[in-house]
DNA sequence: GCCGGGTATTGAAACGCATCAAACGCGTCC
DNA sequence: GGACGCGTTTGATGCGTTTCAATACCCGGC
C-alpha cells in the first residue's frame, strides 16, 4: 500500500501475521513445510501489506540468483532478437529469467553490459559480439561466473560457444541454385577479414567444386554489407546477366540481396526468371520485399536455447568442466527469389 | 582471481590494503576523499584480488538503485527496439542503467517482467504495452515505484505517458499526397479497436475534408494487419486503379504498405507513377522493399528518451508529482513510393 | 502419566555493502 | 606548549533476506 511510507519488509509481515520472520519465509520459499492455517494467516498479510520480495537482499542471503544475462552486440539485428528470444523461452522453463542488455554497436558499452551482469551476480552470462571479446570474458570468467559465446568463434577453446555451420549455410546455398539448373553463379560479399563471409564463401566454392566444372563461379567483394554496396555490385552484376555469363547470385548477407535485385528490378532484369538470387542469413530487415528473398536460416531461436542449456550445465559440472563448442545446422528457406512465384506458394504448404 | 574460492568482498580488500572497510568504500564511491596514497594502496589490492563490487549488498544498503527498467511487448517490432535506444542513450547521459525485458507478445510474461523489476527494485520502470495494462501498472505505483507508460493511452490519467500524435501521423500522410497532387485516396486498414488505427484514420480524414471534395477517399479495412491481409486488400486495390478511382494508397502499416505495393507490382501497376503508396509507422521490417516506402516516423528515439525523462523527473518530484503526458509529432519519411527515384534520391542529400 | 518421534515454528547469525558520527593525526596559531 | 581546525580514517550499525540449529507442540503407545 502506498499509504505507508516505506515499503513493507517480511519483518512487517510477520508482525501483522503474528508470526516469526522464519515463518514468513517459509511460506515464500518452502510452503510445504507451513500448516494451511499458518499459511493462509500469512497470505492474508502479505496481501493487506501488499509486500513484495526484495530480489536484492534474497540474492544476497542466499548467494544464488535465477536470472542469466544476455549481451547483444546490437538488438536491431533481428539474429539476436532470435537468440534472445529462444533463450527466454528456454530459460522459462527452467524457471530462470533473462534479462538484455543491448551494446548498441558500441564495444565499450558491451564491456560495462558485461560488468553490470558481473556485479549483479547473475549465475551466468550467454555473450553475442561481432569482434573477438577473448579479453572480456576471461576477465569476467576469471571472477568465476560462467560465461557462453555465441555467434562467434574466437578460435580459442576458453569458453562454451554456439555456432552455426558457417561453410555450410554457404553450401546450402550454393547447392539450392545448382539443384534448380544455375550453373553460372556469383557470390557477393565483403571481405574476408569477417569470418561468416569467409566461411560462406569456401561452402559455396565446395558445392561449386563438386560439380567439377559444370558451374563456373565468380566472386565479387564489396566495399561494405550495406544496402549501397549491393547496389554498386548489382550495377556490375547485371552487365553479366546481360551478357549470359550469370544466372545465379548468393548474397552474403539479405540486405546485399536484396539491394541487388532492386538494381536488377530498374534493369528490368527478371529475378528469378533471368537470374536467381538469394541471401545468407534470413534477417527480417529484408521481408516485406516485393520478391521475398530464399535465404539461409541462421537457427536463432536454437541458438539461444542451446546456450542457456550450455550455461546451466557449466553451472552443474562446477569445476570438472570441460568447454563445449555446438555447432548448429543451417535450414534452407525457399521463397519467390530464386523458384518463383507458384513454387514459392506451394512450397509454403 | 579464481584460484580462491569466494569471491572476494570488500572486507578482503580492506584486509589486504590494511585499511578499514569504511575506507575501501569510500574508494569505491567517494574517491575525493581519500588521500592518494591510500587511494593507491587500495586500488592496488582491488586489482590483486580481482575485486568486483556485489551490486545486490550496494543497493540493499545504499537503498536506491541505478537502473531502470524497460518492458517491452515485443522486441521485434523496430519501433520497440528505437524506443529501447533512446532510452539507453538517455539514461547513459543520467550514469543510468537500462535493463530490456522482451514479454514476448504474452501479457503473463509482461506482468511477470514487471514484477520482477519490482521485486528488483529498479528505481522507475517503462512500460510498452500492446494492450491496457493499467490493472498491473496501478499494482506497481501502490508499490511506491514510478512508472511511465510509452506508446498506449489508457485514456485514465493515472500515470505519465509518452504517446505519438497518431492523428497528426494519418494527418500528415493524406497531406503528403494531396501535396503531390493525388486526389482519389484509399486508406487501407484494419479494424477501428485498434487505438492507433482509428486516430490515424481520423487524422486522415481530416486532410481529405480540408479540401472540401477535391479529394476522395475510400476506406477499406482488412481483417488484420499482417501481409497476408494486405494482399487481399491489394487485390481489391487494383482493380480500383485500372478503373481510374485510385492514385493514392495510405497504407495504416508499413508491412501492409509493402504487400500492398507487391500484388500491384504482380498486375504491373507502377508505383509511384500510377498509385503512390505509402505506409504510416517506419518499421524497419518494411525496409529493403525494392521500392522504398514512404512512411511516417513514430520518434522511437525520441519516445525513450522523453519516457527516461519524465520517469526522473517523477522520482524528483516524490509526494507532491502529477502525471504528464507528452504528445510526439511524428515527421515524415519521403522515399520513392510515392514521388519516385530522382526526386527520393535529391531529398536524401 | 511419561516418553519417543515427528511436524511447526522460532530467532539469531550471516550475506556484502553504505553511512556517518566519532576518533585520529598533524600542522597552525596564539 | 596547548588549543584549535581541518582533512583522513575508523568501525559499528543497519539494509531485507535465507538458513538452520534449537525449541515448542502434538499425538500415539506403553
Amino acid at each position: 500500500m502506498s499509504n505507508g511510507q516505506r515499503t513493507p519488509s517480511m519483518a512487517d509481515v510477520a508482525r501483522v501475521a503474528g508470526v516469526a520472520l522464519g515463518t514468513v519465509s517459509n511460506v515464500l520459499n518452502h510452503p510445504d513445510k507451513v500448516s494451511p492455517a499458518t499459511l493462509a494467516k500469512v497470505q492474508g498479510a502479505i496481501a493487506e501489506l501488499g509486500f513484495v520480495r526484495n530480489s536484492n537482499a534474497q540474492q544476497l542471503a542466499a548467494g544464488r540468483s535465477r536470472s542469466i544475462g544476455l549481451v547483444v552486440i546490437d538488438i536491431s539485428n533481428s539474429l539476436f532478437v532470435d537468440i534472445a528470444r529462444g533463450a527466454q523461452r528456454f530459460a522459462a522453463e527452467l524457471a530462470m529469467n533473462v534479462l538484455v542488455a543491448n551494446s548498441d554497436n558500441r564495444v565499450d558499452q558491451q564491456r560495462a553490459d558485461l560488468d553490470f551482469f558481473d556485479e549483479a551476480r547473475v549465475s551466468g552470462i550467454l555473450l553475442a559480439p561481432m569482434q573477438d571479446a577473448s579479453d572480456d570474458v576471461a576477465r569476467i570468467r576469471s571472477h568465476g561466473r560462467p560465461t557462453v559465446v555465441l555467434n562467434y568463434d574466437s578460435g580459442k577453446n576458453d569458453c562454451c560457444q554456439v555456432l552455426v555451420d558457417n561453410e555450410e549455410v554457404g553450401y546450402l546455398a550454393a547447392r539450392h541454385l545448382i539443384d534448380l539448373g544455375r550453373t553460372r553463379l556469383a557470390f557477393v560479399g565483403g571481405r574476408d577479414y569477417l569470418q561468416p563471409v569467409a566461411l560462406r564463401r569456401r561452402g559455396v566454392r565446395r558445392a561449386v567444386d563438386e560439380e567439377g566444372g559444370r558451374v563456373s563461379l565468380q566472386e565479387v567483394p564489396t566495399e561494405n554489407l550495406d544496402p549501397p554496396g549491393g547496389l554498386r555490385a548489382g550495377e556490375e552484376l547485371a552487365g553479366e546477366v546481360r551478357a549470359g555469363r550469370l544466372d545465379g547470385v548468393i548474397a552474403v548477407t539479405d540486405l546485399l540481396g536484396m539491394a541487388i535485385i532492386q538494381v536488377f528490378n530498374a534493369h528490368s532484369i527478371e529475378v528469378p526468371g533471368d537470374v536467381a538470387v538469394m541471401g545468407c542469413d534470413h534477417n527480417s530487415a529484408a521481408w516485406g520485399g516485393m520478391i521475398p528473398l530464399t535465404s539461409v536460416q541462421m537457427q536463432g531461436l536454437d541458438m539461444g536455447r542451446e546456450g542457456v542449456r550450455l550455461l546451466m550445465a557449466e553451472i552443474e559440472d562446477g569445476a570438472e568442466h570441460t568447454h563445449v563448442t555446438t555447432l548448429l545446422k543451417p535450414e534452407l528457406v525457399v521463397r519467390e527469389s530464386t523458384v518463383g512465384r507458384e513454387r514459392a506458394i506451394s512450397a509454403e504448404v
